[in-house]
RNA sequence: GUGGGUGUAGCUCAGUAGGUAGAGCACCUGGUUGUGGCCCAGGCGGCCGCGCGUUCAAGUCGCGUCAUCCACCCCA
């Protein structure tokens, strides 16, 4: 029999690295619990309409990258490319808008979408989301960024850039997009690099961003969104940064800055990376105000941003494994039984205990409780005729007491922890 | 979807002009140490990704295939 593999860009996670994963959701929980921001569950397959709908048709995430099938009812579904479409539905769908008031929910789990895996690219990959629905405000968001940087510096990221852009509303954008397609047309399409002669059609905003020198060089007095975007849309991002500006909360303005899915508008931002390779963007967000209507519910405003787990987990220091408080080892293969008895105690009572569940020489088991890290090994030893019967070393110091068995808990919490 | 790199022990990798394989780490056992950590000795463990071809003979050459990594694209 052959064994079967995992199917490509599926990982499997194991510690330490699944530890990092807990500790990164831990942070997170409790940063976005201190802005009030309440966690929700969203199945990770809906509708392929909802995804059609809610991240554009045209998008390369719906055109080639959906998981999309059929289920025993012919319906099409898909597993979630994104987070964000999943919530507002999920919020439409159980009527969770309060009319006057904002609501804030962020989601931690995986996304799919089909693509070549690289390094921190893969099929199935673990987003941790926020979303602030509810507000129109520049305050709202200013604040989703603060939980951004919050949770960022709380998991020990500091050395990170953060990238603003302002894309404009409906109303300006198609304005600023044909001036750009006026300019570049003008140009003779031979001047640029093979791929933006194809972006150009495709994805003007991306030429702005090529890094062939020869494009850099076209693209340096191009257009530049800010000075197209409507009044409206400028005054909201100059209060946005100016605010910021005054918190201390370091930005940089990227005007190439381009989202890949068509549901964003106004201030966009990405968060960056320069150690983590090609894909250095650890999060992403931006505001999203048309959304909620265009699937089905009412005209209210959101914004929020997406994190790559498995990005994050890149850049944080993974921690030592917790040790353990004992490692319960026996003298003779009859006391295992004793032993495992005696272990379950222990752990009742809160400590953290390994033992073997085959008999081996003391000399192994103490090998293994230098392994594991354990602050004590307790040593049971019911030879008849020898008493006390318990013996506590201290794996630190190798200092050794008896210890009758109703104490030992009082042991380990006075030698063990430090 | 398009490039390029890599596939030899659980892990990281050596492997010389083609002659059926090695190291370090890990794991197990033993010695020394009051019973662990250091050190020493031994042991377990390899259809050399898979298939076909060239050859008396292939880990080593050729073709194909699969997997994986990195990059493009795109995004978290």
């Amino acid at each position: 029999m052959n064994a079967i593999q995992s199917g490509k860009g599926f990982v499997d996670l194991f510690p330490p690295q699944s530890d990092i994963f807990t500790a990164i959701e831990q942070r997170a929980r409790t940063v976005f619990a201190r802005f009030a921001c309440k966690e929700l569950r969203t199945p990770i397959i809906e509708f392929t309409e909802l995804f059609v709908r809610g991240i554009g048709d045209d998008t390369d995430v719906v055109q080639k990258e959906m998981y999309t099938f059929l289920d025993r009812k012919n319906r099409s579904m898909t597993l979630r490319p994104e987070a964000t479409a999943g919530v507002l539905r999920a919020c439409i769908q159980h009527k969770l808008f309060h009319p006057d008031a904002v609501s804030k929910f962020f989601t931690i789990g995986p996304m799919f979408r089909y693509e070549r895996p690289q390094k921190g690219r893969q099929r199935q990959f673990h987003q941790i989301n926020v979303e602030v629905l509810g507000s129109p405000s520049y305050l709202a968001d200013v604040d989703v960024l603060f939980m951004l940087h919050a949770f960022l510096s709380e998991i020990g990221l500091s050395r990170l850039v953060f990238e603003l852009n302002n894309l404009g509303c409906p109303q300006c954008r198609p304005a600023f997009r044909r001036t750009l397609d006026d300019y570049f047309n003008q140009l003779p399409q031979t001047s640029f690099c093979a791929d933006c002669q194809r972006r150009i059609r495709t994805n003007p905003l991306r030429v702005l961003d090529c890094k062939v020198p020869a494009c850099r060089e076209i693209t340096r007095d191009a257009p530049s969104i800010a000075d197209h975007v409507c009044s409206l849309c400028k005054l909201h991002f100059d209060q946005v940064l100016a605010l910021l500006d005054e918190s201390g909360l370091e930005t940089r303005l990227n005007p190439f800055l381009v989202r890949g899915l068509d549901y964003y508008q106004g201030t966009t931002f990405e968060v960056v990376s320069t150690d983590i390779g090609a894909q250095s963007s650890v999060a992403g967000g931006g505001r999203y105000d048309g959304l909620v209507r265009l699937l089905g519910g009412p005209d209210i405003p959101g914004i929020g941003f997406a994190c790559g787990m498995e990005r994050l987990a890149m850049l944080v220091p993974g921690n030592q494994d917790p040790a353990l408080d004992a490692f319960l080892a026996v003298k003779n293969e009859q006391s295992l039984s004793k032993a495992v008895i005696l272990a379950h105690t222990l752990r009742t009572s809160g400590f953290c205990i390994e033992l073997p569940f085959e008999y081996r020489s003391i000399k192994s088991q103490l090998r293994t409780a230098n392994k594991l890290n354990a602050r004590t090994c307790i040593i049971l030893d019911d030879e008849p005729g020898i008493y006390p019967a318990i013996l506590c070393k201290n794996m630190v110091t190798g200092e050794q007491t008896h210890c009758p068995e109703d104490q030992l808990s009082q042991y380990l919490l006075t030698t063990s922890r430090p």
